[in-house]
DNA sequence: ATCGATAGTCTCTAGACAGCATGTC
DNA sequence: CTAGAGACTATCGAT
């Protein structure tokens, strides 16, 4: 960012950025309908931005719609809640020019990035790393930034696990830099050395610190950041110890609970929306589930309706039971709407719904069916969402209402109302500025609900425990699951591999920066404890001064492995023979805790346990029989996976559900990270031997590609699909394809599609990798995969030994 | 023997972060 | 080791 630049932005006129009319048009264009919202605008004052006067006359002129002078009303109810009007469960700080950190609490989507952006030039010339919780958001948002401010001489960065803009040490040519809090936690661990230039750190979404597995890496961001002396932006939906936040993180607090469309919330009973105990509409009976009920009803009122239900399987069910009775009610289909069909083959389905303005939505869909879908909803022509929790976190989808269809869940063996505050988020997507008064939110009772004691609910008191619940009940406060066993292995071990903390003293002055030590101050047991276990298990070693991380300990860090998939893998690695088979390698990396496994089946369990037997090396780790059972079953499916079989055989061949082989069989998956520190953790064990095995194995699952395709797909913009198209066409190896006739290149045909344009680029990259004249990837050579498998005799099976710890849940909401 | 209604039994349950190593439109 | 819905199965009786 040079002096020319910078000065373009702190002479901003409101002809110019960002508020000339291009750019609010391209806010509009994406979707950002609410630019300046009232939070915002007061929050100009608060950063001091020379433009405010000017922004309160076009705010005026661009919300003239809604005939509210927002920057006026905003100030006032700043004001007020500030000093009068303290939000509920907590006493406000005062306002203080002290701290240069600020903590925003304001509904979802009133434009809390622009809060951020705000920030964010604020410190220019230095550096701001910014975290978002999703990287599917953390890459939307890259690009938003790129669009808006890459004219202005802000240069914008990415740095997540599947997609970095460049390496980590080229991060230092970038202004922004968009993260995820983990690879923001990951740069602050290596500590590169454009470090120093940073000045602020925005963490979207803070609240997601209550998240039991994922939360804690908020924790060491914050803790680390404030050792660099970082400014910090936390911007959080509204919650109730948001004080209690604000003091963690050292900042000036704003809150605010003004939404830009008013939420209703009620109880869904029967054919009656009780919006309190005695309050009620009723409506006619279309289905006997009243969760469908109501969406039909809605729909046939023209509205958009929003229903999540925890489940895969049923939104599809509930979804393609709509249909049916829009069918018998003489409903029309549209047929000029489709959604892409997919080799899953969940298109064809999604084509029947979507005909009649009803779709399902979860994360398992692939992303065009996912995108044709949210498209399709924005343009008003679906109006019934079914759909899994993804929907509340990720892209921005508001319905006029939503409905929470089930509010109960298994949890540690309970059952466990769902938490008002994930019940408050979904809600949250209710009421959609544009065309919406009033949002609506409501949840389905159940009419057979039990109390704590067994008891049945009569209908009076099962609506009443709703209403107060949920109604009129606040949320639960954030809690931080720091302590949380396996979490603090990781936390502790990254902390004394960067160096943040040497001896058991510093490890606590550490701890202080956390919001578990706001919450559980006196945890000093809790973590000596975790430091033995690292010490025990050689991630760190006490000199009679230090405690200093081991190679091995480096290493598990520098990885972003878990401890315990470290242990897991080394106790593996031990015990196989130099000439493993490929499922056995498969077996081990989906054996830990960090990889995603597929359910067991009622019926599929004997089967595991048989293959378990006569074909599996026999693991003597202490692991639970469950973890392993699903642990062979993901590496069956991922060993036919590499044999190019189609997801949507092995779907059938291995009971698996819609949805559940996404997350394993991706590129952006566990698979090749996982892979690789397993290959790492076998060279850190001098088991050279197995190494380019798992290598192999690594890019063969990673692509589900046969052997034959990996040179192939060494070349750029060439994988699974164009591999094997062009092999078929007679294009078996790179150097065929440098050598090849471009206009036979481009007539090779992928999935009905010819390749066209991409011909070229393949080409040339091809021609490259040609003349580098590497290797591309080395082989299993034949007599290595018929040489006999040494099989380790059984050992009896033992309950979980201490040494491997399942994840022990502390605290819970 | 066949069909159907009913009662009892079984099955199933969300999502998504991380490494490394290089170089195109 | 919990809740609740739907799918599946067993049972019995009427035709």
């Amino acid at each position: 960012m040079d002096c020319k630049s910078m000065k373009s932005i702190f002479e901003l006129k409101i002809d110019d950025i960002p508020l000339e009319k291009k750019y609010i048009e391209r806010f509009k264009s994406r979707g950002l309908s609410t630019f300046f919202p009232p939070q915002a605008l007061g929050a100009l004052t608060l950063f001091n931005l020379p433009i405010i006067d000017k922004i309160v006359e076009i705010d005026q002129k661009i919300y003239s719609d809604f005939q509210i002078p927002f920057f006026k009303l905003f100030y006032e109810k700043v004001q007020q809640i500030d000093l009068d009007n303290p939000p509920v469960g907590d006493k406000l700080n005062h306002f203080s020019s002290l701290h240069e950190n600020y903590l925003f609490c304001i509904p979802t989507g009133v434009g809390k990035t622009l809060l951020g952006m705000l920030a964010a030039i604020k410190a220019l010339p230095q550096k701001t790393l910014w975290c978002f919780t999703l990287k599917a958001i953390a890459n939307e948002k890259y690009m938003d930034f790129r669009e808006l401010f890459e004219d202005l001489g802000i240069k914008v960065g990415i740095k997540t696990g599947d997609f970095s803009s460049e390496r980590d040490s080229y991060l230092k040519y970038y202004d922004w830099i968009v993260t995820t809090p983990e690879a923001a936690d990951s740069l602050l661990t290596s500590k590169p050395s454009w470090l120093k230039e940073v000045k602020l750190v925005v963490l979207d979404e803070i609240h997601m610190v209550r998240d039991t597995e994922r939360g804690f890496k908020y924790e060491d961001v914050v803790a680390k950041s404030q050792y660099h002396n970082f400014n910090l932006i936390g911007l959080s939906a509204t919650i109730t110890n948001a004080v209690e936040l604000a003091r963690w993180l050292d900042a000036n607090l704003i809150y605010s609970d003004w939404r830009m469309v008013p939420l209703k919330k009620g109880v869904l009973y029967g054919r009656q929306i009780y919006y309190s105990k005695k309050k009620m509409t009723s409506f006619r009976r279309i289905s006997p589930d009243d969760a469908i009920n109501a969406a039909i009803t809605f729909l046939e009122n023209d509205e958009q309706v929003l229903c999540f239900v925890d489940s895969r399987m049923r939104i599809q069910e509930k979804a393609r039971k709509c249909v049916k009775l829009l069918q018998a009610r003489g409903w029309v289909p549209n047929n000029d709407i489709s959604i892409p069909d997919t080799e899953s083959g969940v298109g064809e389905i999604l084509n029947e719904l979507v005909k009649y303005g009803v779709a399902f939505h979860m994360a398992g869909l692939s992303l065009e069916n996912r995108k044709a879908i949210e498209d399709l909803y924005r343009d008003g022509l679906i109006k019934v969402i079914w759909a899994t929790p993804t929907l509340a976190a990720g892209v921005n989808l508001p319905a006029k209402r939503v409905i929470q269809d089930g509010y109960k869940r298994a949890s540690r063996g309970r059952w466990v109302m769902l938490p008002v505050i994930e019940m408050h988020q979904r809600w949250g997507r209710a009421g959609r500025p544009q065309y919406d008064k009033l949002g609506y939110g409501y949840v389905v009772a159940r009419k057979s609900s039990t109390d704590e004691s067994g008891e049945r609910l009569t209908k009076e008191k099962e609506i009443a425990r709703l209403i107060d619940k949920y109604v009129n009940g606040t949320p639960e406060p954030i809690r931080s699951k720091y302590l949380v066993e396996t979490n603090l292995f990781c936390s502790l071990l990254r902390c004394i591999r960067a160096n943040y903390a040497r001896t058991i003293n510093q490890i606590l002055k550490y701890y202080k920066f956390t919001l578990s030590n706001i919450q559980f101050p006196k945890s000093r047991e809790i973590i000596l404890e975790a430091i033995e276990f690292l010490v025990e298990n050689g991630f760190l070693k006490r000199t009679p001064k230090e405690i200093r991380s081991t190679h091995y300990g480096n290493l598990t860090s520098d990885l972003y492995i878990h401890p315990l998939t470290a242990l897991t893998y080394s106790k593996a690695i031990e015990l196989i023979s130099d000439k493993p088979d490929p499922i056995t390698l498969t077996f081990i990396v989906c054996m830990a805790p960090d990889a995603i496994t597929l359910p067991i089946r009622g019926r599929e369990e004997s089967d595991c346990w048989k293959y378990y037997e006569n074909n599996m090396i026999f693991f003597p780790l202490e692991i639970e029989d469950s973890i392993q059972l699903r642990a062979v079953k993901t590496a069956l499916v991922l060993d036919d996976y590499k044999e190019e079989i189609p997801t949507r055989t092995l779907e059938e061949k291995y009971h698996i559900n819609i949805g559940d082989l996404t997350p394993i069989v991706t590129r952006l998956g566990f698979v090749p990270w996982l892979f690789n520190a397993f290959a790492k953790l076998a060279a850190y064990h001098k088991r050279t031997a197995i190494i380019p095995r798992i290598e192999v194995l690594k890019d063969r699952i990673t692509y589900g590609v046969k052997e034959k395709r990996l040179p192939l797909i060494s070349i750029r913009y060439v994988s699974r699909e164009r591999a094997i198209a062009l092999q078929n066409a007679g294009f078996e190896t790179v150097e065929s394809i440098a050598n090849a006739d471009l206009t036979e290149l481009r007539n090779v045909t992928v999935k009905g599609f010819k390749l066209g344009n991409w011909a070229a680029r393949i080409q040339k990259d091809a021609t490259r990798y040609f003349k580098m004249g590497k290797d591309p990837r080395r082989e299993y050579s034949p007599e290595d995969l018929s040489a006999p498998q040494t099989k380790i005799p059984k050992l009896p099976k033992k309950k979980p030994h201490s040494k491997i710890k399942q994840k022990k849940l502390i605290f819970y909401d």
